[in-house]
DNA sequence: GGATTTTTATGCGATCTAGTACAAAAAAAG
DNA sequence: CTTTTTTTGTACTAGATCGCATAAAAATCC
């Protein structure tokens, strides 16, 4: 509840005792945690074990164990969509662009050193969205915005000539969507890094005509 | 443990108290709980709950939690396949056919009276996948069989003319499996089965050419 | 009707879980 | 050096969760 998310100045030292984490770092082993095992699968216990932060601690620097799962989320999103952003505008023809992005998001999905744990939103927030209306409308609104900025890259390509003048930019935004997703689960269920790249490059060939 | 799972003969009549529940009905009951709220999220009262059976008599009929939720999920997979097979062999257009498949798909996605919960696998397997091994497999060989019977339409289809000879029948199955996906996590998000069912009949008409 | 068999029903004990109260520790301010 | 402020660390309570032990119930076999 603090406003300690901003980064106070530097020259300003706070009053109390030092806090003995840094919150960016525990916040995003807290996601490491949700990520492997689920939110109903982790327990306030594992996050701790996690952060190296005491249960006191915990919730005061992120409230309880929904707000720490929302704002582990929250994150996740935000890292994709920046990973996203730069793979878009770094130029190229579509296909290219478009493997970028998946390459960028196998990395992802792939990051941990032994097991493959997908998509931090399909492998944990999924599960969780029917019975928890803030985490569905967190979810959906993530799918959304890949939806749309998908489509919106189609659409350039359509009037720059890189697709056919009949191409439909909703529908191929949505398959590229829907890859992105089979990649998620495919990941979590055990494929390998090197047959998930074979799939995406297999799709972006399809989807590019 | 025991043979109780193949039919006994209805002339004989086992030895003791009657069973109060059919094994089967149970069986769904329970599915439907942790399709509800996950593996993890769900408890063995719910599961008790759900089926109408206490504990002991859960843990005789199906074993602990964990045997229970295999054998849930082992049932989903034999009925989604049943359900596929059964689009699959009605015959007709190769885009009717997927169509079909998706409608069928749909209505399980969308089967509860109020919330949809989407597909079991993707909505709750694959959270528990990277620590489950058993779970893992069972989840990989069905979408491995997914991807099998997809590519084998495919294939003949582009052997019947319904496809141009340079089509890529695996690539193909890899986009409608990926369709699959991603109506089993959008449903679960929140996604009408209007809005899906367009969704599905874009990904039709890019597959099918 | 009594013995045997199988299932149901109640309830116990050990462990896990979430949240919080309270005191000790570590820093700046005066 | 003392006071004030903030965080840390320990410990506690209340409730959930799981598995099992034990007794009651309902059927067939003799």
């Amino acid at each position: 509840m603090r406003s300690s998310t901003k980064k106070d100045e530097p020259g300003k030292k706070p009053r109390g005792r030092p806090r003995a984490y840094d919150p960016e770092t525990a916040l995003r082993q807290a996601a490491e945690a949700f990520w492997k095992t689920g939110y109903s699968g982790t327990s306030l216990d594992d996050i701790s074990a996690a952060t190296g932060m005491n249960r006191p601690s915990l919730s005061a620097a992120f409230g309880d164990k929904h707000e720490i799962y929302v704002k582990a989320l929250s994150a996740y999103w935000d890292f994709k969509f920046a990973a996203m952003r730069e793979a878009l505008e770094r130029g190229g023809t579509l296909a290219e662009t478009l493997m970028r992005i998946y390459d960028a998001t196998l990395s992802i999905y792939f990051a941990g050193n032994d097991q493959a744990l997908g998509c931090f939103v399909v492998g944990t927030a999924i599960t969780e969205a029917p019975g928890d209306p803030e985490i569905k409308r967190i979810v959906a609104e993530g799918f959304q915005r890949l939806d749309a900025d998908f489509e919106a890259r189609f659409k350039r390509a359509r009037a720059a000539g890189e697709l056919k003048q009949d191409a439909d930019p909703k529908a191929l935004a949505l398959l590229t969507t829907a890859t992105m997703h089979t990649l998620a689960v495919r990941a979590r269920s055990g494929s390998s890094q090197n047959e998930l790249r074979k799939l995406a490059q297999k799709a972006v060939t399809v989807i590019c005509g």
